[in-house]
DNA sequence: TGTGGCGCTTGATTTAAGTCAAATTTCTGC
DNA sequence: GCAGAAATTTGACTTAAATCAAGCGCCACA
């Protein structure tokens, strides 16, 4: 049995401890100063604010405000999402460690989306004007930028291909590969974690129902390939799951109840 | 009757005539030396390799070569797009002049996806080892490449609003006002313009089949908010095209034949 | 100028997923 | 600890869109 209550976000050796130079952080090679030198690293340590904490459901930017800051998780999640005029939401990205948020407001100005912390969740604070006065001295602070912005259209290419014409059990399955391999690739387990998401929310981002998502989480879980409760996963069939999530077979190829 | 295999895009006055400088373009700016002043532009002019015409079909690059050009659409289109191990392909954008191609490998310096013009296309080819050397001498070359890459990003939440929970029709009709709106800001007609993809890959772009694509401009058609033939179409009811592609009722609300 | 083929269209049928509804569990604030 | 709210789960039914299938029309190329 899962841990109850225990978010794998908390296994992490950095929690708890007071902020901390960026060379210092545990995410540092998944951020901004991953590839500087002491030197240019010291420059971009004194622009940050560290370790800001939100607490889960505060909002933490909005689109349309003027873009004054760039935030990076620190630990915790956050999701970024778009409001119609007709009051539809749609969530646009789930944000793990290490990511940046705001990135697509740069050039505008202003945040292109909303922003709210998904549990509790500690981020670094960049102010825009500061980085860009950084980076006009330290060329690599740029490319780093640039990297980050070419990572995140990566992702969203990615996930089109998912959203595109996928069944609801091929995107859930690789929807949890995907988390997996995010938490993996920060040192947090890839086996057992915590969907920071509610059915509703992981619905809405993958484009299916929320009675779907819960579904289809069941009958993963009836086969065995997953164990879930609550928002406490736990992979048990890697294999099956990735067979799931690529596999694209013309007739219906889905699990069925014997 | 709307002119039967007459290109929207070839009423642009650009068209036809001999390379240019940058600052001569119709596009510049939406493109790269958008804001730059007269000795930067022509920095930047002189590692702009002009005007390749590329023809319907033709690749321009594929996922995983090493990214040593960015492309710039003058004319025409193209589409980028991925495919699976398993042969599933997914259309990941839809590109039309002003647009740049190849941004989202900069981060690992391999193209991301493949590019393939749809019609006979004009392109700039800028080397990014150039373009490179040249930002690292004027700041606001690097900004204008964040610019885009903001915007890029910005189109892809956008697309993602789209594609995540909205029928066939508001899918569509989000589709024709968006390129209605894309070709105007290019000085194109924003009413009669020419579909450069084929029903196939629309519904490989919005998630949906082939079939349904077809059924629903029939039905759009029908109810006289646009005109079809072919490729090339017209937007009769623009108000009622935006009501279709942003209002969302509870209740099933969709055009029904009396 | 004929012809093969691809792209498009339309109809019939099936189906995956949505919607509605209700029960149950978990969380939160007092 | 308890009441109320929120989240999750499951079942029954409906439906939008997919699939299967067949015919048409335009275009390219011999």
């Amino acid at each position: 049995m899962v841990g109850r209550g225990v978010s794998a976000t908390q296994v992490h050796p950095e929690s708890g401890s007071q902020p901390t130079a960026c060379g210092d952080c545990g995410i540092y090679r998944l951020c901004v100063p991953a590839g500087l030198n002491q030197r240019e690293m010291s420059l971009l340590d004194h622009i940050v604010k560290r370790k800001q904490t939100i607490r889960r459901g505060q909002i933490i930017f909005k689109a349309g405000q003027i873009l004054d800051y760039i935030y990076v998780i620190r630990s915790g999640s956050a999701k970024t999402y778009l409001t119609s005029d007709d009051g539809h939401v749609q969530i646009t990205g789930l944000h793990v460690p290490g990511q940046l948020l705001g990135l697509s407001g740069l050039g505008s100005k202003r945040y292109s989306c909303h922003a709210m912390a998904l549990e509790t969740t500690s981020v670094c604070k960049v102010s825009v004007e500061r980085l860009e006065a950084v980076a006009d001295r330290i060329p690599s602070v740029h490319y780093q930028m640039l990297r980050m912005m070419s990572d995140l259209i990566c992702d969203n290419e990615r996930l089109m291909m998912l959203l595109g014409k996928r069944s609801a059990e091929e995107r859930l399955a690789a929807f949890l590969i995907g988390l997996s391999r995010r938490f993996a690739a920060r040192n947090y387990s890839a086996q057992h974690f915590n969907l920071s998401m509610s059915r509703g929310d992981i619905g809405n981002y993958l484009g299916m129902a929320e009675e779907t998502v819960c579904r289809v989480l069941s009958r993963l879980h009836k086969f065995g390939l997953i164990c879930v409760q609550r928002r406490q996963v736990s992979l048990l069939d890697f294999e099956a799951l990735q067979d799931l999530a690529k596999e694209r077979v013309a007739t219906g190829h889905t699990l069925v109840p014997t």
